[in-house]
DNA sequence: CTGGGTACTTAGTAATCCTAGC
DNA sequence: GCTAGGATTACTAAGTACCCAG
């Protein structure tokens, strides 16, 4: 309910107003109609261009002032440009309601003006001048009803407290570090694990520091953890000046524990040692990456294989025998026939792509016909493919097949293929290598509606690849009779190779797989940046907040954005080049038509974001922020304009950028999802299933997990995957009451006087379970059992061929299959005289008893699975209710569950720190791959179950 | 700025592995 | 043993961010 109406602002008095109060997460209501449009119907009406209106169109005028009347002739008049482009319109007129308020804006407009120049970056700082905001009471949401409310919007409120708990622990936090300096200037500080380079020079600049936070904490009285990195620490141990800056010593400086082999790890390459670069002292200067570094290269795809003679593509009927390079292409239209997902083919933009692709190769390479004549191709519906897919889904099959033993050939003929590429030699470590394999030629699937999806993507060639080596390093050698495009040995790059794709000439590298140490390091500092993001949200907040008020529009805007960013977790939005990309958006770059709004305060948002993944969600907002948007697309901005026509995500940035160093949009959404997660575990805590079995606890953590993914709006939920599993367990159970039911009759039918005796009742039917369904399900188990009895006749005569021995002939499947038609004329039977004859060997009424038993036990087992996953349903119908139903593009697989959530977004040592505490073994919550990713994180809060994000 | 170029993170989906339940 | 379906991994497209020259 009224949320935030009525506090709105009173400007002065409270400059913050309602802005605090988070909903991070949308509350409710959702467009029922959007969210049914399939995937296609979007696509479409995402596609409406722009219309123009008249003459006026893109204007650029991104940041300056705006003088009526002024058009600038050459700008295009559509925002179809080609590159990227954003294009706003002319003169519009920016007065508006500024600051007030309460008042129906259409009066409001009282001509303030608003310089529009762009200069102001400024003001933020100024801005500071107010008095603090009343924390709470206006940041606290009504309670009030909110039971009825969808979970999001609990979640949304939960999300404010948090956000309200935010500022406050940072005031704490803050003295504590400011009494904590004061003593440092006094006194030399505690040891601290790693002898942080602290006291190092920092230079003035703004280099990251990322506080090295991880250390420090535990061991510090203060406990909150925070980053000392103001003071440095003397370690007791040895201090590694600059020593740092080589990266080859690394400590071996550990405290206590974990001091494992106590050796250095030096740079000495067999050194098998891991090294702990978490315990490392921190480097002052880490654009150079690394010193030496060692590798074999890449692994090219396998050489194309020509397919058999006999095997060819047909054309209106006719084989034809394509060259070997069109063939290659061919081949790769086949692979993608067979896998399950056809989708792409179907797609127009794909078969329009690829055939022009096609055909440029037939063209330049030949096709003939069985009398060795030229033939031209002139279309796609007119080429066969399925001789070529038939051999394909052989050659799998064949594949599939194979014994034990070959397949166990064939597994170490491959693994020594690749043995050297999978690991570098990083200053002197043992590193993995991830991407190794050069990606092989096939079929560009560009997602969404991209313009170039279906194209071939051709085979890179050692003359396209650079190598990024140690200048004394063995320069791995290219394959014979080839050459690398260059050899450099940049120390500031990460990657061991690169090469430029065809289609859209994106940038592909080999680099580090991510358990290596330099991702680790990025991670760890990614996530630092996180945490210290923590000491300037509020501050951060409440200007943004202000600034919902400016005068200058750039600053409207850029605050408008960073509050959607921040409380909506929507992604920065770089500028795209709308002709060759998919047409999708973020935060900067939404358009007009992406948004609409409901009075009072709430915007309901449509667009295609990250991967053409539909963002389609209702938000409540602060009622500046509905003002100014209402504003953003006031006339005569429509469609296709932009939204924030003064902003760019450059300029958000370098915003931000004056607040924290590093501190970027995307920073936004780690903070976000970690610190919302730590708050949520931290709530545990009192409750008692805490404290119960592990399967509870990992329960409970997963749900926090739940909610935070939900809050982010980040892995998208369910799907028409689910509802039909959801479906398929439903019908399951249905059908083990029916064979309950048909048990029950067997009874009579031993034993007609059991009627009496159990009563009527007992043998009724389920109500649910009327005729029509019957019928079908009946249908369903012949059809299961014909199957069945098929595959394994085949089965069995595959055998027997393998055997050398002779196939046994089709009579015996049809033999075999007369099985079926006894199922289908008893089901018949019983349908018409409602009765069921007992089967199985001297039947009983006793062996009957136990058989319902057994299916009772049946039912209880499925229907606890049901209810599990009812309660998943819970948050997942919660969440598509949230979302809205993000629709699922067909075939698509259901991702968030439990386990892949916002890995990107949480910080691992959270999960860690609930691991230890709740003693719940951390192989519960990281697959195996991914505790070696975060291996920093498992073993630096190792034993600091205090520790804090 | 702007636009091109580059490096690196994030994320959907396909392929493969693994395991519970016949 | 076999298989379906969930879990995990592999692959690579699609973002973000930043730098620099004009």
């Amino acid at each position: 309910m009224g949320t935030y109406s009525s506090d709105d602002d009173m400007p002065l008095a409270r400059p913050n107003g309602s802005l605090s109060i988070g909903n991070w997460l949308i509350a409710a209501s959702i467009l029922v109609s959007s969210s049914k449009k399939s995937r296609a119907e979007d696509i479409a009406s995402d596609k409406s261009g722009p219309k123009k209106g008249s003459g006026m169109a893109g204007l650029s005028i991104r940041n300056g002032p705006v003088e009526n009347g002024e058009m600038d002739l050459d700008s295009p008049s559509t925002n179809g440009s080609k590159r990227k482009s954003r294009v706003s319109i002319a003169q519009i007129n920016y007065k508006d309601e500024s600051e007030s308020d309460g008042e129906p804006l259409a009066k409001r407009q009282r001509s303030k003006k608003i310089r529009e120049s762009d200069s102001d970056d400024e003001p933020m700082v100024k801005a500071r001048g107010n008095k603090l905001p009343p924390s709470h009471k206006e940041t606290a949401l009504p309670e009030s009803s909110s039971d009825e409310q969808p979970l999001g919007v609990k979640l949304a409120k939960k999300k404010a407290d948090i956000e309200k708990k935010a500022e406050k622990d940072i005031k704490v936090i803050r003295a504590k570090e400011a009494k904590a300096k004061a003593k440092a200037k006094a006194t030399p500080k505690k040891a601290v694990k790693n002898e942080s380079d602290d006291d190092l020079p920092l230079a003035s600049s703004n280099k990251k520091r990322q506080s090295n936070g991880s250390a420090a904490k535990r061991k510090s009285t203060g406990l909150k953890k925070e980053e000392s990195d103001s003071d440095a620490p003397i370690s007791k141990k040895s201090k590694p000046p600059a020593a740092a800056a080589k990266g080859k010593k690394a400590t071996p400086a550990k405290d206590t524990k974990d001091s494992k082999k106590g050796k250095s790890k030096e740079a000495s390459e067999d050194d098998e040692e891991e090294f702990e670069w978490w315990n490392a002292p921190k480097r002052e200067d880490d654009s150079i990456k690394w010193q030496n570094l060692e590798h074999n290269g890449v692994l090219f795809a396998p050489e194309y294989e020509p397919l058999p003679k006999h095997v060819k593509m047909y054309y209106d009927g006719q084989p034809v025998t394509l060259s070997l390079e069109a063939e290659e292409v061919a081949t790769f239209w086949v692979a993608m026939m067979t896998a399950a997902s056809t989708h792409h083919l179907d797609n127009p933009i794909f078969r329009k792509n690829f055939f022009a692709d096609f055909s440029d190769f037939i063209k330049k390479y030949g096709a003939k016909d069985a009398k060795g004549n030229k033939i031209d191709i002139k279309s796609l519906e007119r080429c066969d493919f399925s001789k070529m897919q038939e051999y394909w889904a052989a050659k799998n099959e064949a594949k599939k097949s194979m014994t034990k033993e070959e397949k166990a050939a064939a597994k170490a003929e491959k693994d020594a293929l690749e043995a050297p590429y999978l690991h570098c030699t990083w200053d002197g470590r043992k590193q993995k290598v991830g991407n190794f394999r050069v990606e092989p030629p096939s079929l560009f699937r560009g997602r969404g509606e991209h313009p170039k999806t279906g194209k071939v993507k051709t085979r890179v060639l050692p003359e396209q690849i650079t190598i990024n080596i140690g200048k004394g390093a063995k320069v791995p050698t290219p394959p014979a009779g080839h050459k690398w495009k260059a050899v450099q040995h940049d120390q500031k790059a990460t990657w061991l190779a690169m090469w430029q794709e065809n289609i859209n000439g994106a940038y592909k590298y080999v680099m580090l797989g991510a358990a290596s140490d330099v991702k680790g390091q990025s991670d760890f500092k990614k996530f630092e940046k996180a945490r210290e993001l923590k000491k300037y949200i509020d501050k951060i907040r409440r200007d943004y907040t202000k600034d919902l008020k400016s005068e200058i529009m750039a600053d409207r805007q850029r605050a408008t954005a960073m509050y959607l960013i921040d409380k909506l977790a929507l992604r920065a939005g770089n500028e795209k080049d709308t002709e060759n990309e998919a047409d999708t958006v973020g935060c900067c770059s939404l358009k007009y038509e992406h948004i609409s709004l409901q009075p009072p305060d709430q915007v309901t948002f449509d667009f295609l974001g990250k991967d053409s993944i539909r963002y389609n969600e209702t938000a409540r907002v602060d009622p500046q922020v509905f003002k100014n948007l209402k504003l953003f697309k006031k006339p005569p901005k429509t469609d296709g304009d932009d939204l924030f026509d003064r902003l760019n995500t450059s300029q958000l940035n370098k915003h931000l950028n004056s607040y924290m160093p590093g501190l970027t949009a995307k920073v936004f959404r780690t903070y976000n999802a970690s610190h919302t997660m730590s708050e949520l575990l931290k709530q545990l805590g009192s409750d008692p299933r805490s404290r119960g079995t592990i399967a509870e606890k990992v329960k409970l953590y997963n749900d926090c997990n739940r909610k935070v993914a939900i809050l982010c709006n980040h892995k998208r939920t369910v799907g028409a995957g689910h509802e039909q599993q959801m479906q398929k367990l439903g019908d399951r159970i249905k059908g083990l009451r029916y064979q309950k039911w048909r048990t029950k009759k067997m009874i009579l039918d031993v034993e007609p006087t059991q009627k009496k005796k159990k009563g009527a009742a007992y043998f009724e039917r389920d109500e649910d379970l009327d005729d029509e369904w019957i019928k079908e399900h009946q249908q369903f188990l012949i059809d299961e059992q014909r199957t069945k009895i098929t595959k394994k006749f085949e089965k069995d005569n595959e055998k027997l061929t393998a055997n050398k021995e002779r196939p046994m002939p089709e009579k015996e499947l049809k033999e075999r299959l007369q099985a079926i038609k006894e199922l289908e004329a008893k089901f018949k039977k019983e349908n018409k005289t409602g009765k069921v004859e007992a089967e199985g060997r001297g039947p009983t009424v006793e062996k009957l008893l136990v058989a319902i038993d057994k299916i009772d036990e049946r039912i209880r087992v499925l229907e606890t699975q049901a209810e599990d996953r009812d309660g998943n349903k819970e948050v997942a119908l919660s969440t598509s209710k949230i979302v809205s139903l993000i629709n699922t593009p067909v075939g698509a697989a259901n991702t968030e569950d439990a386990n892949n959530r916002p890995q990107n977004y949480i910080d691992p040592r959270l999960t860690v720190v609930f691991s230890k505490k709740f003693d719940v073994p951390i192989e519960k919550f990281f697959s195996k791959t991914l505790r070696d990713k975060f291996r920093w994180a498992i073993k630096s809060v190792e034993d600091a179950e205090d520790w804090e994000f």
